[in-house]
DNA sequence: ATGGTTGATTTTCAA
């Protein structure tokens, strides 16, 4: 089962970009981020055409996930638990069912800038929630997959110029601490678990050059529970689209589970 | 050096 995360910038924007990438890729799941839409909005078509089934939580403007996947979604909730006052469509779960059942989360974790300040208090607010959450998906000892934009960067080697980012949020002690502290349950970080070389990137910031200098950051990741990550095989980053016309300023992220 | 670009919806915010 070929699983992917895509931050895909706005879906209208990407009306045509991400069917190209489905058709070439074929992943059997894909979590999407930022679809900046409305449920209603969002073209379920063009995917439904393409034999995916469609969960969204959308909102208007900004935000937004969604899910595709081949096998049938079951058991879909939307929204992160923890703050009945926090309106932001970040977080999407549903389980998809192959050889084995496995529960996917999508998430786009608050971005925090600017830090210090309320956004970046809400991040790591955000980020002690998602803590609980991955804490209670752990007690039904299952396969779980949280994949998604982290905006995190979890270690220097992350980044091109990781001087750069040192008072950002992505990079910040307290974001990366709160990072490790999901880590540290139990999950596995798929990619850096597979590929231990330094220079991989998941998103070239549109201004002043970044892809054309390879000036990269990898924030976009797959977490996996123990019993997930018994089942990875593979792993890879599809870094060429990024050259393409109208691209993303994220590539996708991908796995492959014997599931 | 505080630039530069993209998307959604506006004359501005978020990233």
């Amino acid at each position: 089962m070929k699983i992917a995360t895509f931050n895909i910038n706005g879906i209208k924007a990407r009306a045509e970009a991400l069917p190209q990438w489905l058709d070439e890729a074929a992943p059997d799941v894909v979590l999407l981020q930022e679809i900046k839409s409305v449920d209603e909005a969002f073209p379920r078509d063009l995917f439904e055409d393409r034999g995916y089934f469609v969960e969204t939580h959308g909102q208007k403007s900004f935000n937004g996930v969604a899910i595709l996947s081949k096998l049938p979604l079951e058991d879909v909730e939307r929204g992160l638990p923890g703050d009945e006052d926090d309106d932001q469509a970040r977080w999407i779960e549903a389980t998809v069912v192959g050889k084995t059942a496995v529960r996917l989360c999508g998430l786009y974790l608050p971005n925090g800038n600017p830090a210090p300040g309320p956004k970046f208090d809400y991040k790591l607010s955000w980020m002690a929630r998602m803590k609980d959450r991955a804490s209670a998906l752990l007690a039904d000892e299952m396969p779980v997959v949280m994949a998604g934009d982290y905006n995190i960067i979890p270690q220097a080697e992350d980044a091109a110029k990781p001087e750069a980012w040192f008072e950002d949020a992505l990079f910040r002690p307290e974001s990366r601490a709160a990072f490790r502290r999901i880590l540290n349950l139990g999950y596995t970080e798929a990619f850096r678990s597979r590929e231990p070389r330094p220079g991989h990137y998941s998103f070239w910031d549109y201004q002043a050059g970044a892809w054309q200098r390879n000036n990269g950051i990898r924030i976009d990741h797959l977490l996996l529970s123990p019993q997930a990550a018994d089942l990875l095989t593979g792993t890879g980053i599809d870094k060429e689209i990024r050259g393409r016309d109208k691209p993303s300023d994220h590539v996708p992220v991908w796995i492959e589970l014997d599931a």
